[in-house]
DNA sequence: TCATTAAATTGTT
DNA sequence: AACAATTTAATGA
């Protein structure tokens, strides 16, 4: 339906507006900002409306923004032209990612495109710098953040090397209800089968058929257009 | 608010 | 890949 290969130029800057009050009171490491660093980073912050299948970041692109999901969902890949493509993870509201580039003032390592309509927010460059030269809130924001990361990225290893359907989605499921990387999710995700398909690489049907045995084994509950999970411990070491 | 219709998503083969 | 069944979203009375 909206398969990730259709991918037209992003062109965030030019459709971006500031952000809505409401859709900042939903952004964590704003919080424990002083008032003055959180007043100039909403004034910076933009959010745009993104398509299905758009890219938000190429590989090798400069990093411009530091990039957080509001709603929808994104996917994080290395699909070059050459080279086997691989989906790192897919990236549910509350997550923010591209931090390590900015730092580094780098280019992108990935791709990272829209599987549905996606709200999506961009601090800029400067203002990531400007916050991390003077908050030790943001500091210990993105340590942590980096972190957490880090231990998805062996949890992806293991999910890749892993044969049986049922796991890689139990796994893949797990690690999009990460709290700390994805506080937006809460207990229900949105996301068709059809989505995290995409994500772990399975066709629509074995990830029903997955699901409904993750079901059965009361680790999630299925719903229309999205699920909740029952046991996130169980799901995580779920094929062990 | 309710009924109708279209579109999206799911369950199954 | 195709199909039927189910759920949601949109529309207008």
């Amino acid at each position: 339906m909206n398969p990730p290969t259709a991918a037209a130029p992003a062109r965030l800057i030019s459709r971006a507006r500031p952000i809505l009050a409401a859709e900042a009171e939903s952004i964590v490491w704003l919080r424990g900002l002083q008032p003055a660093e959180r007043e100039r980073a909403i004034d910076d912050l933009r959010v745009a409306q993104v398509a299905p299948g758009e890219l938000l970041c190429r590989v090798g692109r400069p990093a411009t923004y530091w990039f957080g999901v509001l709603d929808g969902l994104l996917k994080m890949s290395n699909d070059t032209a050459l080279g086997m493509p691989i989906t790192f993870t897919g990236l549910p509201p509350g997550g923010w990612f591209g931090e390590g580039t900015v730092l580094k003032r780098e280019a992108y390592r990935y791709n990272i495109q829209a599987l549905r309509p996606s709200v999506v927010a961009g601090l800029s460059m400067a203002t990531f710098h400007w916050l991390l030269d003077r908050s030790i809130v943001f500091n210990r924001f993105i340590t942590q953040q980096l972190n957490e990361r880090l231990g998805q990225f062996i949890a992806a290893r293991e999910i890749d090397r892993m044969t049986d359907p049922d796991g890689r989605v139990a796994r893949g499921l797990a690690a999009l209800f990460h709290p700390v990387l994805y506080p937006g999710v809460g207990g229900l995700l949105r996301i068709t089968q059809q989505e995290l398909g995409y994500l772990v690489g399975l066709s629509r049907q074995r990830v029903n058929q997955a699901l409904t045995v993750l079901q059965q084994a009361g680790l999630i509950a299925v719903e229309y257009g999205g699920l909740r999970v029952l046991d996130l411990e169980r799901l995580r070491a779920y094929g062990r």
